[in-house]
DNA sequence: TGAAATGTTGGGGCG
DNA sequence: ACGCCCCAACATTTC
């Protein structure tokens, strides 16, 4: 990498690996400086997974070298380091005469914490840190009640974030591939292989960026049925922003009602982590932390098996083990079986899946949980306790996502339920009921 | 974005 | 014809 004395300002790439639309690139290439865009393998996160052939990682390592390539072929670079992110940045600082650094919003308390540290590096000498909003429709403060407090509550939250769309045009994209003119003239930057990172590729398939014609169309009549193609899959591109959310906005807009709401369900939850940063380390209803989890390890190990003896549940989770993808409607099934059936801590879940979801997104799964738990926002009332075998009923009738997923299902191989479901869901009515007085 | 228990209603069988 | 019972089918309440 040449050294240089011109003037340059750094974008910088985290949740949001995407030329199209992005918001915080767009405003970086309009302003009065050419653009140095920058990607950093974060050692503080990378350090904390376990697998080293984790999917996410080799998708994000991936997705680096396609915007390198695309940024190469636009006459620009892109740098990219490991390390942690204040060591980069006091490095970058030193090298570079950066006027300006420009990025995309980030609500999870540590990336909070790591962007405070950076922006007070850059104050310290004198250069601008602008930071935008990109990740969802509406941030902190755009969608409040009257009092100026955040919604709790996902209904009335729904109409208003509904009703401030019509207010302007917020789907609008920010043409940034427009401006790629306006990169800094770097080339040959290495990218740190997977290896000295201490990871190795995956042989997981991960999901088109493109959804498959019809899906978003006919959603809502067939988003409950995991044998169905049904669901977009779009999860993995949310979370590292290879889509970005206003074009789906716009699409979910025009095409159907039920799966915009899933989009202000992603809004919701990233709102609610802003500003609720406990939610992280336990219920956002202190009465729930009252609840005498059994917590039985055994269990809990069989739950992630698959090996429950209830065929919906095990289908979920060996579909998640093996693909690294739940259908949204078995997540559900299975959450509510692991913290209502066998009492186990939804912390334990949370953390479960978020080590193997492909899409994993911290505000929403912890919101997924804490909803199936009946400890968040607008959770599930506590009694509300799933049957695993009218959810089958309902929603896999012919069975065949269980016997995609458990081909055992029906012969002796086939283990006893875990567990009585009217015992079960006695003992988890009592036990929530003692707790919450 | 439940399920089970309990309550109500109305048609049909039957004496 | 009438009252009584049974029991779906649906509605309401409760967890």
């Amino acid at each position: 990498m040449t050294q240089t004395t011109s003037s340059i300002s750094i974008f910088w790439f985290r949740r949001d690996l995407r030329l199209e639309d992005n918001a915080g690139l767009y405003h970086a290439l309009k302003g009065p400086n050419p653009v140095l865009p920058i990607f950093i393998f974060d050692e503080e996160i990378l350090s904390k997974l376990e697998d080293p052939e984790d999917a996410r990682v080799h998708f994000i390592h991936q997705e680096i070298q396609r915007l390198q390539q695309e940024l190469g072929a636009a006459g620009g670079d892109l740098l990219v380091r490991y390390g942690k992110p204040e060591a980069v940045w006091t490095e970058l600082l030193k090298t570079y005469d950066v006027q300006a650094v420009y990025t995309n919003r980030d609500y999870e308390p540590y990336a909070k914490q790591r962007d405070a540290r950076v922006a007070a590096l850059c104050s310290e000498k004198g250069i601008s840190f602008f930071d935008f909003k990109d990740h969802v429709i509406f941030d902190r403060a755009e969608v409040l009640k009257g009092d100026e407090t955040p919604y709790v509550v996902f209904t009335p939250y729904s109409k208003v974030w509904k009703a401030r769309l019509k207010e302007d045009n917020f789907l609008q994209s920010y043409p940034s591939r427009k401006y790629l003119h306006n990169l800094a003239p770097f080339k040959g930057s290495e990218i740190p292989d997977l290896k000295s990172m201490g990871f190795r590729e995956s042989a997981t398939t991960f999901p088109a960026r493109e959804v498959p014609q019809g899906i978003i169309k006919n959603y809502a009549e067939n988003r409950d049925f995991p044998s169905r193609k049904g669901t977009s899959r779009l999860g993995l591109h949310f979370r590292f922003g290879t889509i970005s959310i206003r074009e789906k906005a716009r699409k979910a807009q025009r095409l159907n009602e039920t799966f915009l709401n899933e989009l202000i369900w992603r809004d919701f939850y990233s709102m609610i982590l802003d500003h609720f940063p406990k939610v992280v380390d336990g219920p956002f209803r202190e009465k729930y932390r009252e609840i005498e989890w059994r917590n039985d390890e055994i269990e809990f190990e069989k739950w992630c098996q698959g090996k429950t003896g209830y065929p919906i549940v095990d289908a979920g989770m060996r579909e998640l083990n093996a693909t690294g993808f739940m259908h949204n409607r078995v997540r559900m099934i299975t959450a509510s079986f692991l913290t209502k059936h066998l009492l186990i801590n939804w912390q334990w879940g949370e953390a479960y899946f978020a080590q193997k979801l492909l899409d994993f997104d911290l505000a929403s799964n912890n919101g997924g949980w804490q909803w199936a738990a009946g400890t968040g926002t607008d959770a599930a009332p506590y009694f509300r306790i799933f049957n695993p075998a009218s959810q089958q009923a309902k929603f896999d009738k012919d069975g065949t996502y269980i016997r995609k997923w458990v081909p055992e299902f029906g012969t002796a191989e086939y283990p006893k339920p875990i567990v009585d479901h009217a015992f079960a869901r006695e003992r988890c009515l009592n036990t929530y009921k003692f707790a919450l007085g």
